[in-house]
RNA sequence: GCAUCCGUAGCUCAACUGGAUAGAGCUUCUGACUUCGGAUCAGAAGGUUACAGGUUCAAAUCCUGUCGGAUGCACCA
C-alpha cells in the first residue's frame, strides 16, 4: 500500500471510532496544497461535521485521539475550521522509495477492479490531409489510453476514420475526368484533396455536377465494381498517409474499423428503433423525438424557439434513405458491445460535437435500457486550436495548417537550437534529438492546457524549450542521464537504506510519492494536463534540489541517497512522459 | 432566440471539481564558485478571478441576474 493509503485507511479506522455510522467512502487524505501546511490533509471532517450539524473542529478533535499514525507521521496538526495536516517523518519516506527502487510499480497502484475500456480517437477522413486539428484527438486519446493501460485496466483503441459518406460522389467524379497521374504518384493526398476541391467549385457553379456526383454516390453505394475499385484505392492512399505520421507520433491502433466498416449493419438499425417505436418518419426522414423523460432544458430533442420548446430530433436516416452519422456511431456502438463488452467506451472529438453525442448517448440508452449500468459512454471533448488572432488557426491563404508540416517545422526549428547548444554531437545524433525534441514539443504543447479551453497555437511559446516545456522535462532527464554516465555507478550498486536530510531533497522524495494519486487523477477525469503539471513540478524540484545538492561530489550515505532519488526521478520523468508519447534522450 | 462552454497578472495558461495567503511560463529588472549539462537556479515586479447580488465555516469553482466571446441548433461528419 502507498503512504496516503495507508494514512487514508487509518483515518478511516478513527472516523469509524468516533462516528461508527458515518459513510467513510468520502473520507480522503489528499497532498497539501502548500507544504508549510504539512505533506498530507483532509478537509473531510468539515464535510462530515456539517452532514451532522457537529463542531468541526470539536470533530477533528476526536478523530485525532483516535488517529494511529505516528509510524508514518512526525504529528498531526488541527488547522483553520478542521482541518487535519500530516507530516511525514523522513524514514518514512525513505522507506516508502524502496520498493519502487527494487522494481515494484512506480509510486502507482493497479486498478482493484480492472475495466475494459474502448478509446475512440483521431478519426482522419480519408482522402484529406491530416491537419492540425487531428493532432488534438490523437495526442488526448493515445495519452488517455496509455495511462488506463499502465493502471492495469484492458484498453482497446480504435481508430474511427472517414471512409463513408458524400464527399466520395465529388472525388469520384474528379477521379474519373481531372486525375493526374504522376501527381497521384507523387503526391497521392494532394492530389485528391486538388480533386474535390476542384469538382466541389464546379458543382457550385453547375447543378449538372451536383446531380453527377450524386449519382456516382449512388452507384458507390449499390456495389458498382468501378466505384468501389476506386473508392478502395482512396482508402489504401489515405492510409499511407496516416500509418506515416502515427509512426512520427509514435501512436499504434488496436483497430481502424471506419464507417464503411458498419455499412452492412445500417439498415438493420434503422429498423429496430423503427420496430420499438424509439424513431419515426417525420418529413421524409426517420427521426429520434423527445420521449419526455427529461425536463425540456436537459432533453437534447428539444429546443427553444419563438419562447416555445420545439422538437429538435436527431436523424438516423435521410429523405433519399441514406444513413448519416447518427446511425453509423449507434451501429458502432452496438459493434462495440456485442464484441467487446467494454466498460466504458470514450470518444475523443472536439466540443462542437457535445449535442451530437447527448443525442447519441441518449437514443442508446432508449434502445438498450438494460445496458446503461454496464456500459459508461464518455464524451471526452476538446476546444479549438486558434491562430494569433483568435480564430480558428490557418495559414495565410486560409488553408488548414497540415499536420505533417508543423512535426517538420518543429523538428527543423528543435535541430537548430541542438546544433546550436551542443555543436559537439554529430549529426545523424542531433537530427534523432531534433525528432524527439520536436515531437514532444508539439504533443506536450497540445497537452499541458486544460482540453476543454481553446488554445492559441503558437511556434515561439512551443519551441521555447524553456518553462513548461517538453524540452525541459527532457532535459531534467538528460541531466540525471549525465550523473549516472559520469559516476559509473549502476543502479544495482545502490544501497538498500539510505537518508534523506536536506529540504531539497525531502520534498523531491515526497513529491515522487504522489505520482499514482496524479495518474489516477488523469484517468477519473480524462486530463492528461494533470500529468503535466506533475511533471514539470517534478522537474522544478529536481532542478532545486540538483542545484543545492551536490551529487558525485558528496560521499557516502549522502551520496548513495541521492543517486537513488536521482534514479527514481529519472524513472518517474521516463514514465510520466511514456504516458503522454514523448520520449527521452541520453543526451542533447 | 435557445443550449453548451468560456471570461483569472501586459501576453499564454494552471488551480487535484467547494478548501487554507489564486499559481506557473513568457516579458521586464536584479543576482548565481569560469557549471556533477547555464536548454539551469534564486529574487523582484505584476490580481477586487468580467460585473452585481446570493448560498456557508470556506467560492475562481455552486445559484440568480447583467455584459462580452466561442461553438452548436432537420437530412455534412
Amino acid at each position: 500500500m502507498r503512504l496516503h493509503q495507508e494514512l487514508e485507511a487509518r483515518l478511516r479506522s478513527a472516523v469509524a471510532a468516533v462516528l461508527p455510522d458515518a459513510p467513510l467512502a468520502g473520507v480522503a487524505v489528499r497532498p497539501c496544497p502548500d507544504t508549510r501546511f504539512g505533506d498530507y490533509q483532509t478537509n473531510s471532517l468539515m464535510a462530515l461535521a456539517k452532514e451532522r450539524k457537529m463542531n468541526p473542529r470539536q470533530l477533528a478533535t476526536d478523530v485525532l485521539a483516535k488517529l494511529e499514525v505516528a509510524e508514518w507521521c512526525e504529528g498531526v496538526e488541527i488547522a483553520g475550521a478542521g482541518f487535519l495536516n500530516f507530516r511525514l517523518k523522513p524514514s518514512a519516506i525513505c522507506h516508502a522509495l524502496l520498493d519502487p527502487l527494487r522494481g515494484g510499480p512506480l509510486f502507482f497502484s493497479l486498478a482493484a477492479v480492472p475495466r475494459t475500456v474502448v478509446v475512440d480517437f483521431s478519426s482522419p477522413n480519408v482522402a484529406k490531409p491530416m491537419h492540425i486539428g487531428h493532432i488534438r484527438s490523437t495526442a488526448l486519446g493515445d495519452a488517455l489510453s496509455r495511462v488506463f493501460r499502465l493502471l492495469g485496466h484492458r484498453v482497446i483503441t480504435d481508430n474511427h476514420i472517414g471512409d463513408w459518406g458524400t464527399q466520395f460522389g465529388l472525388l469520384l467524379i474528379g477521379w474519373k475526368s481531372h486525375l493526374d497521374s504522376a501527381a497521384l504518384e507523387r503526391d497521392p493526398i494532394g492530389e485528391m484533396e486538388r480533386l474535390y476541391k476542384k469538382v466541389n467549385a464546379d458543382s457550385e457553379a453547375d447543378p449538372q455536377v451536383r446531380e453527377n456526383a450524386r449519382q456516382e454516390l449512388v452507384k458507390l453505394q449499390a456495389g458498382d465494381p468501378e466505384n468501389l475499385a476506386i473508392w478502395r484505392r482512396m482508402i489504401e492512399l489515405s492510409q499511407v498517409q496516416f500509418d506515416t505520421i502515427y509512426h512520427r507520433l509514435g501512436v499504434t491502433f488496436d483497430h481502424t474499423l471506419g464507417e464503411s466498416f458498419y455499412n452492412p449493419r445500417l439498415k438493420a438499425v434503422v429498423q429496430e428503433l423503427t420496430e420499438k417505436g424509439i424513431a419515426q418518419e417525420s418529413r421524409g426522414a426517420i427521426c429520434v423525438f423527445s420521449d419526455g423523460a427529461l425536463p425540456p432544458k436537459e432533453d437534447p430533442f428539444l429546443i427553444q424557439k419563438d419562447g416555445e420548446w420545439q422538437p429538435n430530433p436527431a436523424l438516423i436516416q435521410k429523405g433519399d434513405g441514406a444513413a448519416n452519422y447518427a446511425t453509423t456511431d449507434l451501429a458502432t456502438l452496438a459493434y462495440r458491445w456485442e464484441v467487446w463488452k467494454p466498460d466504458e467506451v470514450i470518444y475523443v472529438t472536439d466540443g462542437r460535437q457535445q449535442l451530437h453525442f447527448r443525442q447519441l448517448f441518449a437514443i442508446w440508452r432508449r434502445w438498450h435500457p438494460g445496458l446503461a449500468d454496464r456500459m459508461r459512454v464518455a464524451h471526452v471533448w476538446f476546444g479549438s486550436i486558434l491562430g494569433e488572432d483568435g480564430k480558428p488557426f490557418k495559414t495565410r491563404s486560409g488553408e488548414t495548417v497540415k499536420l505533417g508540416e508543423v512535426l517538420t517545422e518543429a523538428e527543423s526549428r528543435a535541430f537548430e537550437v541542438v546544433t546550436q547548444k551542443s555543436p559537439e554531437i554529430s549529426e545523424a545524433e542531433r537530427r534523432e534529438v531534433a525528432r524527439v525534441v520536436g515531437t514532444g514539443a508539439v504533443k506536450y504543447a497540445d497537452l499541458s492546457p486544460n482540453r476543454q479551453s481553446d488554445y492559441v497555437f503558437s511556434w515561439e511559446k512551443m519551441l521555447s524549450l524553456q518553462g513548461n516545456t517538453a524540452p525541459y522535462l527532457q532535459y531534467a532527464f538528460a541531466r540525471i542521464r549525465s550523473i549516472f554516465r559520469k559516476s559509473g555507478v549502476g543502479i544495482h550498486s545502490l544501497p538498500a537504506t539510505f537518508t534523506l536530510t536536506h529540504a531539497d531533497e525531502l520534498s523531491l522524495a515526497k513529491h515522487l510519492l504522489t505520482f499514482g494519486i496524479t495518474l489516477e487523477a488523469v484517468a477519473a477525469e480524462y486530463r492528461p494536463n494533470y500529468l503535466c503539471s506533475y511533471l514539470y513540478e517534478l522537474a522544478g524540484h529536481f532542478a532545486r534540489f540538483y542545484e543545492s545538492c551536490p551529487v558525485l561530489k558528496s560521499e557516502g550515505v549522502e551520496r548513495e541517497s541521492r543517486l537513488v532519488l536521482c534514479e527514481l526521478t529519472s524513472r518517474v520523468l521516463k514514465q510520466g512522459l511514456s504516458l503522454l508519447g514523448i520520449e527521452v534522450l541520453e543526451q542533447m
